[in-house]
DNA sequence: CGGAACTTTGATGCACCTCAACCCTCGTGG
DNA sequence: CCACGAGGGTTGAGGTGCATCAAAGTTCCG
């Protein structure tokens, strides 16, 4: 139950054996409320639990020498820090963007997990290679597209994600990001985050008020951004 | 035998019991020669093998709207393709940088080897979120530092990487990449490049001839880049 | 020896950055 | 109910890192 979502999401993608879904099932999750900008991990931990978000937001980034780069942005239903199940110690550090609410899961579970379903090893093994698949699609977004087309594909990928949760109704949906961090996500200034947001507005692809994104020409949008979902995987 | 160069890297890293050594030897490798700029793989293509490089080099790239980002250069020693077991088909495209000699196992041996090994089937998961964390890596070289020091920080990446597997001599690798290559993996142009490479030159830095790349002064080199090895892992 | 691929150079322009100010919103406390 | 402070959004002016275009030089290889 508290992995819902999780479940759900790998079900529609790739089906779950019913015993399997027991074991998640069974899994003993904790409960941890996030307020906001409050860190989950930090760079240099050494982790001895992984996360599945339940609720909000969160964001991973690394520091770089003077500038953050946002690596990832983390919705319900993800899995997080499954890479310290074989590297413990992180090499970025996950914040909460607004408050959320998380389930951990010491990593002495899932290794038993691992030994009792292959199978669901196998799933988890999947997840992290899709957060791989995103990151590939990430750093084409950082290095090959103009501020437009990569501010116009982070909100296709976000709306892409939040609807295979179920968290997108009629084009619209809660996106709790400021424009720094879109800014720290895409590599480029606040400010031209502003200009370049004021653009798509202009062009009547997306309205933003009250943290509540809008897609009001979906399709024109994806062209703008040049976003193929595949990559996605469900 | 045909795998040496990964089973040296890997038991340098985490060690390996003496039966996974006999499994990994065991493996049936196909050889394949490719010539310069000849495709491993395309996008689109379902994989029904992995590959190990066992010479040269290789580059993944992803093609966008108008530009080509490259996403991972590949030496001896590395396994490509490992996420092709869950995910058959690829996202990018996997070319020979010059000529290089590469190792094809076919998914069906490597699936048995993680049922028969969980030990080694923790090894190769490793192996693809270490990938990630290259990537992660990548995407802040990419996003979050100016010419010099993404020129700079990838140039150490390859050094610290091929130290791994021994194919450095006093400071000094075979690096056959092209300008056009080094400004399709940072995200800048090939003037760019160019200019910037004679900037490092200037400041001493590097001596770049023959597709000999030496470092001159490694350690202000690594200054300049920004340059932290812990994400290599290795 | 010829041509293709790659490197280098110069001139010009733009996308985006930085700095700085002002605005709005919203939560808090008196 | 208002004061106020902080965080975030918006705007303008000026600057720069890098792109683009074009052409010449160089290396490599058949």
């Amino acid at each position: 139950m508290p992995s819902g979502l999780f479940s759900k999401r790998i079900n529609d993608a790739v089906g779950l054996a019913p015993s399997d879904r027991e074991l998640l099932k069974a899994l003993r999750v904790t409960e941890r409320l996030l307020e906001n900008r409050e860190p989950l991990r930090r760079t240099g931990d050494a982790a001895i639990q992984c996360a599945i978000v339940h609720e909000g937001f969160l964001a991973s980034y690394k520091s770089t020498f003077e500038r953050e780069q946002i690596l990832a942005f983390h919705v319900p239903g993800d899995f997080l820090d499954l890479q310290t199940l074989y590297l413990p110690v992180l090499d970025h550090t996950i914040i909460s963007i607004g408050s959320s609410r998380v389930g951990l899961i010491p990593h002495s579970d899932l290794k038993d997990l691992i030994v009792a379903s292959p199978n669901l090893a196998g799933i988890l093994w999947r997840e992290t290679i899709i957060e791989a698949t995103a990151l590939r699609e990430w750093l084409c977004n950082v290095g090959a597209r103009d501020a437009l087309a990569s501010i116009a594909h982070l909100i296709c990928e976000m709306a892409s994600r939040l609807r295979a949760v179920g968290l997108v109704a009629e084009d619209s949906f809660h996106l709790p990001l400021t424009q720094q961090d879109i800014a720290n996500a895409c590599g480029i200034s606040t400010v031209h985050v502003n200009r370049t947001l004021q653009e798509l507005r202009k062009r009547e692809l997306i309205r933003w008020t009250n943290r509540t994104m809008t897609l009001l020409d979906p399709d024109e949008l994806k062209r703008v951004a040049d976003f193929e979902p595949d990559y996605l995987h469900g």
